[in-house]
DNA sequence: CTGTTAGCGCGTTCAG
DNA sequence: CTGAACGCGCTAACAG
């Protein structure tokens, strides 16, 4: 490794005049500066960040805490995330809690030693069953920010990023209603967690103001381990709906391949609307009606939260400690078959 | 933030015995270590990781580059990566280069400033593209190991981790051969990159090993920016094919849909075999014959032959420097239509 | 214009 | 048993 005290021997000066030319200041002499530099590009002088770390507490790294990376939604906010750190000249570092409460405290304390200047987190499942967020709570009383996203809760106070999970539902059963839809049904693999709760509520306010009652037979829940395309199956069956909307990522593709193989025509006999983006709604045909959640978006809004509260902190910036924001991005719906 | 120091002062004693004394030295009485840690404990203290490493020369971090997170392939292996990393004591630090050669570059740059003690690299596009493999040369010049996986180079030396992409289609069309299939077809989205080569190599191969002819009709490469649906159905219905292996990630699940819309029945008049995974195959019905790709073992191996290195740099471990390994990772087919 | 000194937080000598 | 001194690589305040 080249270090300032290699380039300082080899010039036979001291090591802060190489510091100080390299910085062009005024207190070095040209020529100097000149030498310093073209030694220091033919050797490849690279500061070592580690050094200026420890000098300037910075790390210049943000840490990011997802459930996990295979979750298409969290793989873009986590694509936000690097795209907006990267403009802001941050760093990424990645821990994914496997939605373990156990992991999700291990990766906090990581983070806690220094190693980054703020904290992106998405909220363990397990955490959100237990209720128990002691670990955020005592994270947030040290001096390191902290951003919310998706998975959040009221018991932290901190800046969060969501989306608008019940008014993106509510929405989509109006405009299916405006469409002479009759019959929706509501279908979801994630009923356990904060953002299906809000979707279904979403839906059941939805039934009832816009069809006067809530049938409860047309939500249908999935169980994690469950043979997905035979429960639609059945349920597509049994209830006969005109229309479909999936609460997560995967039903909604399933459902219309599920109905095209019961000779059910898409769109004309059936509408399907489903949470994705457009990779997804490419493995359907026709295609899904896709409600986009914006995952870089939120990556990208975190990002630039995070980034205020760490200036505020290092550069003592106008930014009310005590106030704290929550920004909610929303959904947008896109093409597909539901016209 | 907590340090040595303010433990000290608290405690009226000298930096360096509160040191000792949380690593249990026998130079220090048991009433000391005893104060000591209580009061670490209860103020949370934390060795700071940057002064850490900068005493050590060790991040305990690995850097990972690669084109693009949300390419379902990558984020297999990454997860994987951050499996291994976990296991081994390395946080994981990524970089996406979005294809691009010159954010490859810049990646380069910025892990070799101290930040990492090892590099897992995936090349972009643009990179084998151009041919350009200058900025990798030039790292693998310096102290830092790095591992190459899936988008390899023979021009660089170092340990690699690929597979079989060749033999893997190359089987494939041998079993569908032995189903009894006559008109075998070949659709690629890919075939810029030496993966996608590779593969259409491995077809074109056991074409004229299986069926003493290769058909070139039978291959269907697709450009970026076509509509693949409507590319694949016209092939389709132009070509009735009774078998088609799907190079990528997406064309598999598209055909089938595209097939069922066809009014082709799936599997009797057509087998349709691609890349992906458990998730992928959930999105059509019936569902994808899937090329499975072992990503995160992809992963994990990177970081074994990454770690070995490392400690080999440590500590000495007797590893010849000047011999490199390649992995292949053999693929498996599994379930699926084609039976 | 250049060099010396100090200090970021830590662990490891070496002296008391 | 405890403390002072040193060095990792770097910058900044202070001397010359």
């Amino acid at each position: 490794m080249i270090t300032l005290k290699k380039l300082a021997k080899e010039l036979k000066v001291s090591v802060s005049t190489v510091s100080k030319a390299l910085r062009d200041s005024d207190e070095i002499s040209l020529e100097t500066i000149d030498k310093v530099k073209k030694l220091a590009k033919k050797l490849n002088y690279k500061p070592n960040k580690i050094a200026l770390s420890l000098k300037s507490n910075r790390t210049l790294t943000i840490g990011v805490i997802i459930p996990d990376i295979l979750n298409r939604f969290y793989s873009k906010v986590l694509d936000g995330i690097h795209d907006s750190a990267d403009q802001y000249g941050y760093d990424v570092i990645t821990i994914t809690t496997k939605e373990s409460i156990l992991k999700e405290v291990d990766s906090l304390q990581i983070l806690s030693s220094g190693t980054v200047d703020g904290v992106i987190i998405a909220m363990s499942e397990e955490t959100i069953n237990k209720n128990d967020f002691s670990h955020l709570k005592e994270f947030t009383m040290k001096e390191t920010p902290i951003v919310m996203f998706d998975r959040v809760t009221d018991k932290i106070n901190c800046d969060k990023v969501i989306i608008d999970d019940y008014d993106a539902i509510y929405n989509e059963v109006k405009s299916l209603k405006k469409l002479g839809r009759k019959k929706i049904a509501f279908i979801t693999t994630i009923n356990d967690l904060n953002v299906g709760k809000y979707r279904a509520n979403g839906f059941r306010k939805a039934s009832f103001d816009f069809f006067g009652k809530f049938d409860k037979n047309l939500i249908l829940r999935i169980s994690k381990n469950s043979d997905i395309q035979l429960v639609i199956k059945n349920f597509i069956n049994k209830n006969k709906p005109d229309a479909i909307i999936s609460a997560d990522i995967v039903c909604g593709v399933i459902s219309i391949n599920i109905a095209r193989s019961l000779e059910i025509e898409i769109p004309k006999e059936l509408s399907v609307v489903g949470f994705g983006d457009k990779t997804i709604s490419e493995y359907s045909s026709p295609k899904l009606t896709t409600i986009y959640q914006h995952g870089s978006e939120i990556g990208n809004r975190s990002v630039e939260l995070l980034v205020d509260r760490m200036n505020a902190k290092w550069f003592g910036l106008n930014k009310n400690t005590n106030s704290y924001i929550t920004e909610i991005i929303p959904t947008l719906t896109i093409g597909g078959n539901s016209k």
